[in-house]
DNA sequence: CGAATAATTGAAAGCATTCAAAGTGGGTGG
DNA sequence: CCACCCACTTTGAATGCTTTCAATTATTCG
């Protein structure tokens, strides 16, 4: 798997920096093949049902990754930034579709031959490890969000989080670009698009954020959207009032 | 890897019948130490915020895992069943919490010593990673179900699901003894307790399923079933009759 | 057989949705 | 460069699904 036709590329660079952590990015599969893709706002890069051959790394712009419904409702189960990975984990066809939100480029690989490459490398290998693990954990919360949080709490949640993991899009230091419109958040956090629409202008009118335009957001007061986000410092014991769940003895 | 204490277990024997599909279960890492757990309905695992140290996987039994809100809310993120891993992907505190819905064998695995011995037999990392990609698939399930059904279709969904997932726990070849309370079930599909059991007895009513018991149910009328599911065939194109999101040119 | 836990059922209340309409922003073409 | 237009967003009002509160019934286990 070493010999591949080479476009030599290196997969691992440009990971967006939130997730990099400052450690110093290797360069792994050097003469991986693959191929240049651009997306306008709203194309699709696959259909859930697609055969599934290939896997795409993020390069710059965003995507989303969604769910359909015979009734024509839509999950977003995630977003993808740079230096993120779409559709690991080997299956005969997609499962979810996938769509640009803005200007995007990717790079697009076969998938056996990433991961024969993986089998080669262990880096790598831990590399589309890590990257599988981390969709899994935030598609925990997505599903502890969508599934307990009411609608300030999802939201307030959401912009929170939206925050620390693209801090790079952020136009200054303080007001966050969001890529995703009012309906993709809607259509995120399982709720409605005029939903969600209220809840940003309540927060607006409360304070806690300030808006400009379509897309720009300032967090004005963290407290206060901490306060409403239920999220909990996972820290034990939980201490929860009249937990059920808890009323067993602990391990 | 190869030489450790040894306590000689066979990763991957065992493995859930549905989940194996016929194929003949390889004895992986052999010499890999592990430590035999026993729990009894209700008792927990490990609770969110724990120091992850230990990689489990379910010998007998059933286990849920779920993540805690400060308003005292839960949100099951999935069950565990025989053949299956709980808390692969590396981290330094658990993020979740992890408790017997019934009396539950373990083996559990030091989380560095199973992933180093993963780099050494690829099918080991073959399986590791299998199956955090089948909890991811899972997991976008269930973001879908919680966030775009409605409760009907939740509860027909998830009986389906449970059924595919799950013959093996069927007493005959009918009916299905589930394992989780129905307040588990609310609290997997982010539905009152209330709810449940107000669908499921609907469902007996119109004859859809039958009910034995706090556990037993059998499905008479999977047609129905399926019916009341929004789940998309995932064959394209899906063809939605006003989805905005797919007006874009695809690919 | 009895106590404790789980499940069912009813009624009232609430939060988010849906339907509807007006307003705003951003991009494009003249 | 500005006006116009389309799509997105905001806002209002009514409806409804699910929840919550409360009480009863059923099941399981000691």
């Amino acid at each position: 798997m070493s010999d591949l036709p080479s476009c030599i590329q290196n997969i691992g660079i440009e990971r967006a920096p939130s997730t990099c952590g400052g450690a110093n990015c290797q360069t792994y599969a050097r003469r991986l093949s693959c191929i240049r893709r651009k997306l306008s706002p709203r194309q699709h890069l696959f259909l859930q049902g697609d055969a599934q051959n290939h896997v795409y790394l993020v390069k710059s712009g965003a995507m989303c990754l969604y769910k359909l419904l015979r009734n024509g409702r839509r999950q977003i189960i995630g977003f993808k930034f740079p230096g993120e990975f779409i559709a690991l984990g080997h299956d005969t066809k997609y499962r979810f579709c996938a769509q640009a939100i803005a200007a995007t480029e990717l790079r697009s690989f076969q998938s056996h031959a990433l991961h024969a490459a993986a089998v080669e490398d262990s880096r790598l290998m831990a590399k589309l490890y890590e990257s599988v693990a981390g969709d899994l954990a935030r598609a925990y919360d997505l599903a502890l969000s969508v599934g307990q949080r009411d609608a300030e709490d999802s939201v307030a949640t959401f912009l929170l989080t939206v925050e620390a993991r693209a801090k790079a899009e952020s136009v200054d230091g303080e007001t966050l670009s969001l890529p995703m419109s009012r309906s993709d958040i809607a259509d995120y956090l399982g709720l409605s698009l005029e939903t969600v629409s209220r809840i940003f202008n309540g927060f607006k009118r409360r304070g806690f954020i300030e808006l400009s335009g379509r897309r720009g957001v300032r967090l004005v007061d963290r407290g206060a959207l901490r306060a409403l986000s239920g999220t909990r410092a996972d820290t034990r014991p939980p201490a929860v009032r009249d937990n059920r769940a808890l009323r067993a003895t602990v391990n």
